[in-house]
Order: structure tokens, then sequence, then C-alpha cells
DNA sequence: ATTAAAATATGATATATGTCATATAAAATT
DNA sequence: AATTTTATATGACATATATCATATTTTAAT
């Protein structure tokens, strides 16, 4: 069992206010977890029995919809916590988790927690935080979604994953979205994602290598999106 | 000035945690205001120096898009507060608050919640749980603008509308919004939402007298949203 | 290595939605 | 009451996007 005082979400997540006894009881309560590509973590309607700490790896939140597609809310990456919110208004997941690349991943139950929440002023003003940007970030994606057109908001998305997640050695974006998944950010069909796609690649936007996008253009990509 | 004690807000938001010490303290820094349809509370971008209890009435927060449309992001009503997002995120609005309908609100300063938050713990629990409500909300609101077509988004709103904000006598919606301000929510153009409007009341499903909408067959209206 | 399955790509076409023009109705102003 | 302005409504049309079909490429399974 690692310790999660030298752990990398303590650096970036709500955890940080916590100290050295509040890590090494957590320690001792925690589960590590590995979770394959494509694995949910959790799906919408569970009942969480605590959070996840995000160790390594990223993830999609998502929702299915009526018309039988998934719409990705977010994508989540190491240092941050999943399950917050279902905790706190004590309801089941609203939303599934499911890994985009292998993810180490931390549970931590509940109660402890909950715990951290009575005692620690600081660590409850950080996860209100936190919380409080994910609801910005949703307000605002709202208003792309209604006010955007398909064109607007991948171009939109191919920015927020450059600038969120990086690129590889060779300029290629870090995170390597199936062209359905990549749609499901967007809220379109697969076949419109990747017509809009090849529309880029002939523009000299972005570059196409199978899985593999790179961005050529980034300031018409910023034009593009509005 | 009148007490906090019995006012309408206390029994929904978050203030019920307060004491009556709490609500004393309150009611001595309050400042109340009215404010007439039309009239903004405050404006996105505005640096707010505390928020705002909605005693009475409805407005709108909307965020202008870069097509220069308004997308309205929810309503709110009486009972509510407004503002505590930034208040916590220490950022200026994200949203504008715009008065649908005639209001009274009262503003009560960010260092008397601040202190609220320091030594009532039920008080930011309830604060708490009301963001996570509007995050969840604000998620499936994604997705359904991600997923829906612009009817079935239309009759998601009409029964939104009439299940949060309830009819007159008469049976029409109590909210009466402009066909500009109902297409905002739905992000369309208003012509498409006058048009589906015409076409729902051709169905009857709807019935259209002006601004005053009712709803004759919520089990078509419920089908159709899906 | 061969085969099967899945993902990507593209064309053809249907449909939904946006835009512009214009008419009518309602509301506000003089 | 008359006039102007604004909101609602509808038609005509352009465009964006979805759907269906099919080819090709990539990945997984045997």
């Amino acid at each position: 069992m690692s310790k999660c005082e030298q752990c990398i979400v303590r650096q970036f997540s709500s955890l940080k206010a916590l100290n050295k006894d509040e890590l090494l009881k957590m320690a001792n309560c925690k589960t590590s977890y590995t979770i394959k590509k494509g694995e949910p973590i959790f799906e919408e309607g569970d009942t969480l029995k605590g959070v996840y700490c995000i160790k390594d790896g990223i993830c999609k939140l998502s929702k299915l919809s009526s018309n039988g597609k998934d719409q990705i809310v977010k994508l989540v990456k190491s240092g941050e916590l999943l399950g917050q919110r279902s905790m706190i208004s004590d309801e089941s997941a609203n939303l599934s988790a499911v890994a985009i690349e292998d993810m180490e991943v931390c549970f931590i139950p509940k109660s402890e927690i909950l715990g951290f929440f009575d005692h620690n002023n600081e660590f409850s003003m950080n996860v209100m935080k936190t919380i409080c940007g994910d609801l910005k970030d949703a307000d605002d994606h709202v208003v792309s979604m209604g006010q955007k057109t398909v064109k607007e908001r991948l171009a939109e998305t191919l920015l927020y994953l450059h600038d969120t997640f990086g690129v590889n050695e060779g300029g290629s974006l870090h995170v390597q979205l199936s062209r359905e998944e990549l749609a499901g950010m967007i809220g379109t069909a697969t076949e419109s994602c990747i017509r809009l796609l090849s529309e880029f690649n002939k523009l000299g936007i972005v570059e196409i290598d199978g899985k593999k996008l790179v961005i050529k253009d980034i300031t018409k990509l910023k034009k593009i999106a509005g």
C-alpha cells in the first residue's frame, strides 16, 4: 500500500489541504485500482460509496441520451477527484466514467471524505471551489451547445484538447479519441465529425494520421471557434 | 427594514440553516431592491459584492454568445440565491441576471455570507448541495443540447416551465417569455421557435394566445421530449 | 497469416434548421 | 386617437446536419 503524501493527486486536487495525519489515515483506508482503456470506473445510476482519485490516465464522463447516443460532458485527468458531486448530493451517479486510456485510481470511502468535511475547513472550501469551477464550465458548455455550429464546436473542442491535455512528441494531441467519441463531445453524428475533420485537413488546419491529430494552424482554429 | 425571519426565502434556500442571531445580523446589513421586468440585477463580468436573495419574481440567467445571441442558461425563482458561485470562486459573474417579471430582491454583502460559512457548517453544506444540484442540471442540459433536436428541446422546455413555475388561472404557463427568450432557452432561431410552436398548436398540443401558452396535451409533449 | 470485425472515409440524399423578406398584430409613444 | 415601434407569424429559400449506403482501412481474433 503506497502512501498518499507523495501522490501527484495531492498537488492538484482539494486534497492539498489535508495534513500529514489526515493523509496517513486516508492511505490506510484507500484501495488502488488499475483500469484498462475502455473499462468503466462507474456507470450512471450507480450508487457510489466514495470518491475516486485519479493517479494516472484520463477518463470521459458521459451520459446516454434518449436517442441512444452518448454525450461526453467532460474529460477528467490525473490530479482530479471523481464522484464528489454524487457524494455531496447523496445521489447516484449522474454520469458514467469510462477510461479512455489505461488508468490508476484510488478509491476513498465516503465516510473518510465526509470526516474531512467536518474538521478541515480549507478542504471543504477547496471542494466547493472545484465544483463551482465545474458549474461555470458546464454553463459555458450549454451556451456553446446552444449557439454554436458543429464546425465551431469541433474547432473549440480541438483547442480544448490541445490546451488541457497537451501534445505528444510529434505534436499530435495527447488525448486520442475515436471519431465517435469526438462526435460525442461535440454533440453531432460521427459522419459529420469525420467530414469536418477532413475539411479542416484540406484547409491545412489539422493533420490527420489515424487517431493522431496534429493542429497545424491554431490561429485559424481559434478564428473558427469564434 | 423588514426582518429576515419570516421571509419566504428562508424556507427554501440554504439560509434555512441560519439561527435567530444570524438572521438578525443579516437583516441589519441587507438592502432591499425592487427590480422591474427587463431590468438587470447584474451583468456578466460584473464584480459582485455579495449575493441576492430573490423574495419575489423570476429572472433569467443568460450569456451572450459570439454569434450575438443570448443563451438562457437557467430561470431562477423566489426562494433562491443568486451570485453564490461567483462569491465562492471569487470571480466576476459568468452570467447576466435579468428580471422577466417585476422582482423584489435583497442584497447581502459578501462578508456576511462568508462569516456564515466559517461558523455554520449546515449552511455551508446547504450551499454546497445547491451548487451540486445546479451542476447536475447543467450537465443534463449539455446532454440535451448536444443530442436532442430543436423540437424535442422545445417540448422539454415547455414541460420544464410547466413543472417548475406552474400555471395561472386559465391554465396558461405562469412564466411568460417572449418568443425570442423561449428561443434563447432552447438554443434556436426565434423564427424556428415560432414555427414549432405553431406546429404544436396545429397538433392540438399547445394553445397559443399571444404570450399565453396553454399545454393541452402533456402526454404528447412528453412523448416528443423523449 | 488469414479472416473477421470494427473504425474511418466518402458519396448521395433527406431533413432540420437558419436566414431573409414581408405581412400582420400587438404594444408603446406621441 | 393616430402613429410609430416592436413582436409575432409565415413563406421562400439557403445551408447545415443527419441518415443511409458503401468502400476502404485499421484493428482484433482465430
